[in-house]
DNA sequence: GTATAATCGAGACGGTACGTCCTGTCTTCGA
DNA sequence: TCGAAGACAGGACGTACCGTCTCGATTATAC
C-alpha cells in the first residue's frame, strides 16, 4: 500500500512541483487540476495521486521547495544593526516585497486559501512556512529585549503577531494596498503604541 | 439578457440564501455546490444562474443577508464608556466570539478563502462585510483622540488594523489558538506600544 | 379552458407558421423549438401552448398550410389523357420534384420522422396530407380500370401503393438517389408486372 | 484524442446496448436519453460520449447487434422453391411479422425517424441494416430472371422496391394495417403487374 | 362608447437533459 | 517492476428548453 520512496522517481518529483508552480500562476488554484499538473508534467495522475493527498498538498511541497531554492543554504536570519525600528521596516518591507512579486502572490494566497477552510493544509502550512518565519522575528524581539529595547514583560510571540497580523491581513483581504509605507507606519506604531506619551 | 428585477420570486430568493447557508455549514465550502443548494431550495438551478454570477456571490448574498438579519434595526456602535481600552477589548472580545460562533465560523471562512483568491468576491466582501465594522472602530478612535485618549496624529484606518489584524490573521491562518486573553493582549500592546516607557 | 377561438389574433397564428417553416429549413427539425418559434414570431411561448399541444402540430398545421397557398383554389386532379403510364409517370415525377425541393423536403421529412414515432401525428399527417393525395390516384385508377386500362379486380388502394410506396421508401430512407427514371421505372415495372409476358 | 479500442470495457459496451434496446422499448425514442441509457448500464455518461457521437448511433449499434445475435451464424437466404411467389410472399410475410414485433418495432422506428432527419444515420442504418436485406432479395430475384421466371431485362434492384417499397411505407407513415394479406396483394401485383392480361 | 374579459408579449419559474470537465481508482503495456 | 497512459464510474458544471405560471398591455366583442 505504502509505496517506497527509495523508488521514486525524482525526475517525476521535480517535474510535478514546477508544473504545480506553473499551472497555478497562469490559471489560478481554482483552475489548478491534477489533470492538467499530470499532463504539463508528462506523468501518470497515478504518480501524484501516489505521493500526495491533494493538489493542495502538491502546491504546498512545492511551494516550500521553492523557497528553499530560493533562501539558497543559509537560513534568512533578520538583522541585528541595534536600531530595532530600522531592523523590523526592513524585514517587513521585504515582507511585503515578496507577498507582491508575481512569483510568490498566487501559491501563497492558494495556500492560505486552502488553509483557511481546510485545517490539515493550514496545520502544515504553519508549520512549514508560517512558522519558521515567525521564530526569526521571535529571535530578534528577543535580543531586543535582552538590549532593553522593548518591555521585558511582554510575550514576544504576540509582539510579533502585532506587526505581521496587520501586513497579512491587509494581504488577504485586500482591503486596502500593501505599501512599503503602511509597513513603517505598522512598526512605528507597534513600537511606540497608539496611546499619547 | 438582463432578468427583471422586479418580477424576481421572493420565496425562491430567501429559500436559496438559507440553503446556502445551512449547506455550507454541512457541507463545507469546498463541496457546497450549485446543485445542491438549487435541489435544498427546491428551485431550478437556472433561477441561481440567473441572479448569481458563482456560489461564492449566492453565498455572500446570504452571509450579509444573516449579518443584517442578526442585527436587526439599529446599526450596531462600538460603545463609548470612557474607558477606551475596556471598550476595544470588549469589542474585540466580541469579534473573537463571533469568529468562532459556529453560525459565522463557516461562511466567513468560506467568504474569506473565496476573497483570498478571487477579487471580485474579495472587494464586494470588503466592501458590504469588512468595511462598515471598520468605520464602527474608525469612528470610536476619532472620539479617542478627541478626547485625547490617543495620539493626535496617528492613521485612525492604520490603528484599527493594528488590533483587527493580528486577530484576523490568527483567525484565518490558524497559528495559535483565537482566545479572549489574546483579544486583551492585542489591545494593551498596541494601546502602550512595544518600546519600554 | 377552452380558448376562444373567435379571439384569436390572426396575426400571431400567421407569425407562428411561418416562423416554424424558417426554421425547420435553417436548422432542421431536432433543433426546432418552442422558444425559438416564439422569438422568431415575436409571440409568446404561451400563445404557441395555447393553440397547439407540440412543436409537430405546429408544423402540421404550418407545412397543410404551404401546400394550400402553393395549389391555390382549385383541388389538383391528376389528368386522364387516355395514356395512364403517361399520366402517372407525370404525377409520380412531378411528386420526385416535390419531395426534393427544399421548400418541401425539410417540414416533410420533419413530419414523416415525428410521424413514424407518434402515432398521433402520424394519424393527422396521413389524414391531412397523404390521404387526399391517395384518393386523388385512386380516382384515376378507377377510371383506367372502367376504361379497361387495369385489371378489373385488383383493389386499387394497394394500386396506387405499388406505385408511391417504392418513392416514399427510396425518399424516407435515402437507400438510392430518387429521380425521374426511378419514377418511370416504377411506373412500367408496377403496370406490366416482373412475371415475363 | 481518439480512444484506445483495445482498452474498451467489452462488460461496459454490453450493457450500453442492452440498457438502449430496454430503454427505447420501455419508454420511447424520444425520451431515451444518454442519461437513463448510463444509468440503466451502470456506466459514466462519458464512457458512452467516448465511444458514439449521439444516441442514435448507440441505437444503431445496439440494433445491428441484436440482428446478429437473433441470426446466430449462418446468414439468412430466401430460400428457393422454385415457387417464385410463394417464396416472396413467405419472405415478406417474414418482414411483416418482424416489423409489427415488440423487440424489433420501436426500435427500428427510431432508427428510420432518426435517418429520416439525419443522413449520417441513415447512410449507416442503410449500410448495416437495409442493404444486406436488400441484397438477399436480389440474388433470390436473379436466380428467378436465370430460370425464366422473371422478365430477364428488368433490374432486379427496382423490383425488389416495388415489393419492399409499399410494405415499408405502409409500415412507417400508418397509412393503413400492415397485414400478411397486404403482403400477398403486393407481390401478386407485382408479379402479374396492374395491367389487364 | 365604454366596460370587461380573453388573448397577447414577455419572461421567471421548477425541472430535465445536455455535452464537458475533473475526480480518484483501476488496468494495460512498454522500458 | 515501475510509471505513462488513459479507460472507468461518478458527480458537478453551466446551458438550453420544456411546459406552467404570472404579469401588465392591448383588443374586441357585449353592454
Amino acid at each position: 500500500m505504502a509505496p517506497n520512496a527509495t523508488r521514486r522517481s525524482e525526475r517525476s518529483h521535480r517535474a510535478i512541483l514546477e508544473a504545480a508552480l506553473e499551472l497555478v500562476a497562469e490559471v489560478g488554484y481554482p483552475k489548478l487540476t491534477i489533470e492538467a499538473i499530470a499532463a504539463r508534467a508528462g506523468v501518470g495522475k497515478q504518480t501524484i495521486y501516489r505521493w500526495w493527498p491533494s493538489r493542495a498538498a502538491v502546491l504546498l511541497d512545492a511551494f516550500v521547495d521553492l523557497g528553499e531554492r530560493a533562501a539558497g543554504e543559509e537560513p534568512y536570519v533578520i538583522p541585528d544593526t541595534g536600531d530595532l525600528e530600522a531592523d523590523l521596516r526592513g524585514v517587513l518591507r521585504a515582507t511585503v516585497d515578496e507577498l507582491l512579486s508575481p512569483a510568490y502572490d498566487l501559491p501563497y494566497r492558494a495556500l492560505a486559501a486552502e488553509g483557511i477552510v481546510n485545517p490539515e493544509i493550514a496545520a502544515e502550512f504553519v508549520r512549514r512556512v508560517l512558522e519558521p518565519s515567525a521564530q526569526r522575528y521571535v529571535e530578534r524581539l528577543r535580543a531586543a529585549q535582552r538590549a532593553g529595547q522593548l518591555a521585558a514583560d511582554l510575550d514576544p510571540r504576540i509582539a510579533v503577531e502585532l506587526m505581521t497580523g496587520p501586513i497579512t491581513a491587509r494581504w488577504l483581504l485586500r482591503t486596502l494596498p500593501l505599501t512599503h509605507a503602511y509597513a513603517d507606519a505598522v512598526v512605528g506604531m507597534a513600537l511606540r503604541g497608539l496611546s499619547p506619551r
